[in-house]
DNA sequence: GTGCTTGCAAATCGTTTGCAATAGC
DNA sequence: GCTATTGCAAACGATTTGCAAGCAC
């Protein structure tokens, strides 16, 4: 489903050398759908790498953002959120329950054409789409 | 040039009770288009309002958030804007000198369809589309 | 052995909370 | 007087920093 299975190959394809954790928490976001935030990283790897510290997740996580191995989504006001998917996409956050959902270009056709546009003298680096609303099962049991 | 120059009845309209520091907030973010942080708020507003306090600037943004009556802004990762202008828009941040900058329909010409958008069974509340990237200055004295 | 990586503990800082003082009807 | 609003001081919680120990080539 995503673009590349192997966290080794995708971190060295982003020029970065390849640890036991940075493998762990590339690993965890290439297979996880749900954005998490540094601290459910964290307590994921934690049983299986007892010895990982959360400052090691945070400094990772800088380290792959900046490296373009991952994204930054700050759809959640509370705290920073990260997305192994780097292909365009944009995201959906259900005021209830929290929920993080992916649309792809066939959901939102005017990805692709938002992120060739031009704006004027401004280069931009990046287009981030965010869609706040409720999921299909919050509307359910919401008057709101 | 934003909707309602008027503080007052800004917060009328929204069903907010105006109290002099109700009124000082929405008059300031109905005239600034900077976007400004809690902070930026408090201090420009504390000369002026010297008993002001941040509890209440902090109280205030929320209260008028809720109302809707002010936009919450999340492009910058290390803390909450504020919009005063509701109208449909998008922003654009630099990364060398965190200015934001607005960008209106005629600039996103997307943005109006993307409003419109239905998306399968969700709810959407509102959209939110930001740019990331260099403003004009800051191009011409980078490499990066 | 040099330089990068890790991880603990402490610090930082934006934001929230508890609660008493105050203002407005 | 009663209720809503304000504002101080303390608490909170996500993230960052300083730095010493560990690892890799």
């Amino acid at each position: 489903m995503l673009i590349t299975a192997n966290p080794i190959e995708h971190l060295q394809s982003h020029g970065i050398k390849p640890s036991p954790q940075r493998i762990a928490v590339m690993d965890y976001l290439l297979n996880s759908r749900m954005h998490p935030t540094a601290d459910e990283i964290y307590l994921a790897l934690s049983p299986s790498m007892p010895t990982l510290s959360k400052t090691t997740v945070y400094n990772t996580l800088k380290l792959l953002v900046e490296a373009g191995a991952v994204l930054n989504i700050s759809i959640d006001e509370k705290n920073a959120r990260y997305d192994g998917d780097t292909r365009p996409h944009a995201h959906f956050r259900c005021l209830k329950c929290g929920a993080v959902l992916d649309l792809y270009p066939e959901q939102v056709p005017y990805l692709e054409q938002i992120d060739r546009q031009q704006l004027g003298r401004l280069r931009i680096v990046q287009t981030r789409l965010y869609y706040i609303g409720y999921c299909e099962q919050c509307q359910e049991h919401t008057s709101n």
